[in-house]
DNA sequence: CTGAAAGCGCTTACAG
DNA sequence: CTGAAAGCGCTTACAG
């Protein structure tokens, strides 16, 4: 062991221990101690001396060393948009508890909704030599993502699809849960329904607009298109939609908020002008389950299978890490439904205008 | 270049581009292409031809091999109770940015809420050879820290203490603000004020109790035990002490919860029981910003400075790293302020009785 | 089962 | 400024 008088400890420098140091001590020479830390057989007499000089000298395998060897790092990177939007985060979680179970770890980076930071971070996971990415796209660009595939780096996308690339991806049934939303506000008597959307191009946006074209068409119902607003799918952006609609001469009965920087932009302006949900307005959020339970009445949304959205992503980079299906496998696309929580904040217009 | 035909790409192993490929293309020697990748001179024909070299080949620097060189991966871990608490996710934010900044990336861990797991993943952290840590400790055991410190990578703190070592820490000013929180509400006439901490051993919520205490006797109330609820600073516990001051004979007509889980524990059963806020009850809340508001009407909240929290720990990890201070400095405490934030959830009790 | 040797991709004194 | 050589800590055929 590094002497108290090591000059390097002396200078605060890491003085590891490593795998020559647990054969020195143990007396057998390090192709014996890789295999036992490896999991090989070695003679019970081998073993007991290796436990031995581990707990004694406190060894900790350097996993650095490791990767650059096996040219493994089991390690894959996670690319989402930001780290501060609470989508995000169940997703990772989800995943990180999957992938440890098959002994990987992860590297979690956001690019702080900065296109240029995607193409920099997805950089920075490739210098890192993660097995694999699993990314939720922010920008929509190819271009990061090209990156990994030309190093030969498997990437699963989850949330929406970009185009020019063609991979594992992991959905949601956005169009699907749209439609049931918006349907389940014509039932209750509706005919002017807005709607807050994102980016006309951002995939999920689109398919939640379609939703609400089916669903309308469904019923018979004109489209008003001064009631589809698009925004940013931020909170600013949010706000000026959703106010846009409240202040339409002909205004709608109901909203629908299609995710949860737009759903929490419509709760401040509510919340400020003191609308009475449902009596001023009915409401659906989106993705905002745990705001939806606190909102007075409790708020109706749609819920995307957060949990199920990360396992799925976790088990396809491990299929295509360990090789089964492989690398040669074509690109799978896994579609998962989602659901719409019914609350308090979807009154019935008929109730209204009786 | 490998050629298509070669047998490791068919197999879909990654055939990475490495400095010799690039020595070779730029017909120099490995030594000058690194010299160059680090920012060396080297003559103005090289450099192009090593920049030339670099572009056709599509090389990268493999940080791994770097890092087993150096001793220096660039990377900091950050070890957190889970990372689907909002009150992290801000904080890793900040930090990351922070880091960004001096060419160090992180690493983000959570330990689920599970002490076991929490020296699990500092063991993991350790091998991945992170330079340092900062932490944001979940058991409060000593154990897990231990083991960075032994191998003589530094760790920053953050959030709370904990016995048995002696490290750079960054705290929030819990008493004062708990303090004034309950001044607050005992300046708007209330005289019983109820509180739900966290944890007895809970160093914030050991803190934010003293806060509570100190309140009552600088105006002279007698401090009821009753109204002193501990809980385990999650959401079921959260609302089993909520409902329990809620029921007392002689409920509080003013309650504070102190931390984001009993905070939205709170919001949801004044939802569910249609609890009029602040006629009914008074009520101040602690990291929910959001939520706050959301909430009607806007809840009055403690906000701990998560921004600068992160920002802190990074700068002293920083320092830490470069030696600067160094290795000998001694630990530092960095205890930060907070705010009360005014919402209209505080009535005053005058009003009510009149 | 065990060990000597080569090598993963890089950096770093040290000569030249 | 440039290059040959050693070595970071590990794993992996290959002999023995």
């Amino acid at each position: 062991m590094a002497s108290s008088s090591d000059p390097a400890r002396a200078r605060g420098d890491r003085v590891a221990v490593t795998i020559k140091d647990v054969a020195r001590v143990a007396g057998l020479s390090i192709a014996t101690v890789s295999k036992y830390m490896n999991g090989g057989h070695v003679l019970d007499d081998n073993r007991v001396a290796i436990e031995q000089a581990i707990t004694t000298l406190g060894y900790r395998v350097n996993v650095v060393a490791r990767g650059l060897k096996t040219r493994r790092t089991m390690t894959v990177g996670v690319l989402i948009p930001s780290i501060e939007q609470i989508f995000s985060t169940e997703i990772i979680a989800a995943i990180e508890k999957q992938l440890a179970k098959a002994g990987f770890s992860t590297i979690v980076c956001d690019c702080q909704l900065d296109a240029e930071l995607e193409s920099r971070k997805m950089e920075i996971l490739l210098e890192k030599q993660v097995d694999g990415i699993i990314m939720m796209p922010f920008s929509g660009l190819a271009e990061p993502i090209q990156k990994a595939i030309d190093q030969g780096v498997p990437v699963i996308l989850i949330d929406r699809k970009v185009e020019g690339v063609i991979l594992d991806t992991v959905l949601v049934d956005n169009e699907n849960l749209a439609r049931q939303a918006v349907s389940s506000l014509i039932q209750a008597g509706h005919r002017r329904i807005g709607i807050v959307l994102g980016p006309k191009d951002l995939y999920t946006s689109r398919k939640r607009h379609t939703g609400y074209l089916a669903a309308c068409h469904e019923h018979g119902l004109v489209v008003d298109p001064d009631l589809i607003r698009h925004s940013d799918y931020q909170i600013p952006g949010g706000s000026a939609a959703f106010l846009a609609l409240l202040d339409l001469p002909d205004s709608p009965t109901a909203i629908f908020t299609t995710n949860y920087e737009t759903t929490f932009a419509a709760g401040l302006i509510i919340n400020e002008r003191g609308l009475n949900i449902p009596l001023d307005l009915s409401w659906i959020g989106f993705d905002s389950l745990s705001m939806a339970q606190i909102f007075k009445p409790r708020l109706t949304i749609v819920a995307q299978p957060v949990r199920q959205i990360g396992e799925t992503a976790a088990q396809l980079i491990l299929e295509r890490l360990s090789g089964a299906g492989g690398f040669a496998c074509e690109a799978r696309e896994v579609i998962l439904p989602g659901e719409l929580i019914a609350g308090l904040s979807t009154g019935s217009i008929r109730t209204i205008a009786d």
